[in-house]
DNA sequence: GCGCCCTTAG
């Protein structure tokens, strides 16, 4: 194995993606699939060999990546520092002229480890000749703000704004990060020192910060700073818009519509985008009657609706049960002439199925598609996998899957293969075909197998009485940091009581006193 | 149901 894997890149001069990332994910916390038991007996003996592969990858490869490089030097579950002087004292990192390409995919990569993202960010910032770019600092500002390290996230605003590269977008993602955390006094004094940073407070900028708010449902906030700010900065059409939206999510459409009043009274004109918001609180409401005595409304004030508005209407009349009316839509969309698009079909795609009209869907997808200039996508492909397996055309749901491996933009995503496992075990495939496509998953696909994969998994596994195998995942699941549900633990531990898997049961019992 | 992406709407 690792002979064969210095020939390949001797001879073939690409980087070893598949094996590095591999290895990286073992020990990630972000994607560790890469020991999925495709079967049984992969799975016992899926970790020592790998390290030694690692160990050859470094020493002896010259032809391997920075990217890669600094990847095997960071281990998960340091800190930040630790992180930064793994890297500071490594020569061979050392000897790396990090530019803002390397470090952005770096950045990107450790997305989701804040710890390991800081330590690369830092390492890179004091290598000489390096300057971190506004679109660097403002990855690192989004991940630090995601896992609510507002003081650190402050830091770095911070930062940039000694540095004069803090713009709007800088501003937009600390706005938002602070209203998600619930601080949303420090959202609002952000948008106060906007003059510090060398920005403007105008219509825009005031838009972004009533946008934030209101997307976290603090419309009453907003509606407050609104007040106090509208004497200096005029509101626009966007302005009252955000509000319409910021009402309907909370459930307050009254409030919506008459903010359809107060924009006018501003002298703005309600868009389509206005009525179309509204128009989806009513279908929330399964409220059809308002629904269409709007889209009625919307002709009457000379702004149609559009494509978005229909697929809205069509969609929530599909999830309300009435499949014949949704695609009825189409027709209203047509005689209107409004032009479809991929998330339009994928919706009519996904009603016809649900209508149990497959014939039509298939149309829809090969004929319509097409005509009207729309590529599928990974939904389109997923609504089509659903829908066939759904009906019990298990080999066309496979077949589309190969349609879509034939495309290079169109990745498969966990979503499609859920359907795919269910046909399994559905027709009794449990053996090659299931540890293919679970193979495929990650080692392919590079997809990390989350709860809902391995609940599905588990539970089809042991009602087929393979409880060896679920046992497992089980251990797997619990391996990479994911707590499995109650009722997976008592199905799999019934499961190995029944075949005297005293041992297991016990560890299950274990895991099964934490939840 | 939740988190992700993005953030003037599906």
């Amino acid at each position: 194995m690792i002979c064969h894997l210095q020939k390949y890149l001797k001879q073939a001069r690409i980087p070893l993606n598949p094996l590095t990332s591999r290895i990286r994910f073992h020990s990630s916390s972000e994607n560790c699939s890469h020991i999925v038991s495709s079967s049984p007996i992969e799975s016992y003996c899926s970790d020592g060999p790998r390290l030694d592969h690692h160990q050859v990858l470094c020493v002896d490869s010259p032809r391997l990546p920075d990217i890669d490089v600094i990847i095997s030097k960071v281990h998960v579950g340091s800190s930040e520092d630790e992180v930064f002087q793994s890297l500071k004292q490594d020569h061979v990192c050392n000897a790396i002229q990090p530019s803002r390409y390397l470090v952005n995919k770096l950045i990107h990569r450790f997305k989701d480890d804040w710890k390991s993202a800081l330590g690369i960010f830092r390492w890179a910032g004091s290598c000489p000749g390096y300057e971190h770019s506004s679109e660097i600092y403002e990855m690192m500002v989004d991940i630090l703000g995601k896992v609510r390290q507002m003081d650190q996230m402050r830091a770095l605003l911070e930062e940039m704004s000694k540095g004069h590269i803090v713009t709007l977008n800088t501003i937009a993602k600390v706005m938002r990060r602070f209203s998600g955390a619930g601080q949303w006094e420090d959202a609002v004094r952000t948008f106060d020192e906007l003059g510090t940073f060398g920005l403007e407070k105008n219509t825009e900028t005031m838009n972004l910060l009533l946008d934030t708010l209101c997307k976290e449902g603090k419309v009453e906030l907003a509606r407050s700073v609104f007040l106090e700010l509208k004497s200096c900065i005029p509101p626009n059409a966007h302005t009252f818009n955000i509000f319409i939206h910021g009402w309907c999510k909370i459930n307050r459409v009254d409030e919506a519509q008459w903010t359809i009043q107060e924009m006018k009274g501003h002298g703005c004109h309600p868009c389509v985008i206005s009525y179309s918001t509204i128009i989806q609180s009513y279908c929330r409401q399964y409220n059809f009657s308002k629904v269409y005595e709007l889209l009625d409304e919307m002709q009457a004030q000379g702004c149609p609706p559009n494509v978005v508005t229909y697929t809205t209407v069509m969609s929530y009349l599909a999830k309300s049960g009435d499949f014949e009316e949704a695609i009825r839509i189409t027709e209203k969309m047509k005689i209107v002439g409004s032009k479809p698009d991929s998330r339009f079909f994928n919706c009519l795609i996904y009603t016809l199925g649900r209508a149990s009209r497959v014939q039509e869907a298939v149309y829809v997808y090969q004929v319509e598609m097409p005509e009207n200039g729309v590529a599928p996508d990974t939904s389109t492909f997923n609504t089509m996998i659903t829908m066939f397996s759904h009906h019990g055309h298990h080999e066309k749901a496979f077949h589309v899957l190969e349609e879509m491996n034939k495309l290079e933009h169109c990745k498969p995503n966990v979503q499609t293969f859920h359907p795919l496992l269910k046909s399994c075990f559905k027709t009794g495939k449990t053996d090659e075909c299931l540890s293919q496509l679970l193979d495929d998953m990650v080692n392919k696909h590079h997809l990390s197998l989350d709860i809902t994969t391995y609940t599905l998994v588990i539970h089809g596994l042991c009602r087929a009485n393979k409880c060896e195998w679920a046992y497992l995942l089980f251990k797997e699941m619990i391996g990479h940091d994911i707590t499995p549900r109650y009722q997976t633990c008592r199905l799999i531990l019934d499961e190995v009581k029944q075949k005297h898997m005293y041992d297991a049961a016990e560890k299950i019992e274990a895991v099964m006193k934490k939840l």
